[in-house]
DNA sequence: ATTGGTGCAAATGCTTTGCATAAAG
DNA sequence: CTTTATGCAAAGCATTTGCACCAAT
């Protein structure tokens, strides 16, 4: 895989943010320093540097796809109102695959724990609509 | 919530299937009992019956949802080759709510086990294409 | 010099929506 | 009778792709 600027920089701005950005949030992001980049590269970097392994792709929870530069395992919940997605800290030494009894003929890669709810934003604003 | 033919009969084929499938699969079979339903209607039905909590919407793992006629909590992996996703049977009396830290402000409605790896299908076609 | 990457615009494909008609309560 | 749902076709929108040009090795 060749380091071209747009690489580097794409991976550079989403270790940075930790709000596990849409591509078109990165791409936003990216375009402040390089101001020609086209999404179509946004993507396809963000498709290569996860299929490398070097990033996440977090695909649930709205329409879009989310990525995270954050590779060590770890567990999220997503808002099921806006879809934003935050890190959550669970109990240290788990190990999700120790509970697995049946995999159905699977060959388990990976596992976490998933949470759903309402982020902080969304929960304000259920308050301002009920006035 | 109207009960409809056609949403008696979406449901009713949900909860048959064990596939957890996309919205077309699942337009395909309920089409041989309705050959004139659309697939807006499929998709509609499928939006107001999640919402409702009737069945759940299962956003990971390839471009397309899938749905779960299933809505007792349990864990599902998915393929990461073909989008292809099964229910995993873990240990018993499993609330992964209690193993939550800190939820970073998140109200946690439900919270589950997400495991990814190979379905059966895909490792036999990797072993064919390696010949 | 060669190969892989980029930018642009067009295409793709899943999902949603507007609207007239039909069915449910 | 009123309201909600349906079917159809068109629109929406995130993502992908073809292609000519450019940059990394």
């Amino acid at each position: 895989m060749r380091i071209t600027n747009q690489r580097e920089i794409i991976l550079e701005e989403l270790k940075r943010l930790k709000t596990h950005p849409t591509a078109d949030e990165l791409y936003e992001v990216v375009k402040k320093r390089l101001p020609r980049i086209s999404i179509a590269t946004v993507y396809r970097n963000l498709e290569r540097l996860s299929e490398a392994g070097i990033i996440h792709k977090l695909e649930y929870g709205g329409r879009q796809k989310r990525f995270d530069g954050d590779v060590r395992p770890h567990s999220h919940v997503f808002c099921i109102r806006c879809g934003r997605i935050s890190d959550v800290d669970t109990v240290d030494g788990l190990d999700v695959r120790e509970m697995v009894l049946d995999s159905k003929g699977f060959q388990i890669k990976e596992g976490s724990l998933q949470f759903q709810g309402v982020c902080p934003v969304c929960q304000k604003e259920k308050q301002l609509n009920v006035n």
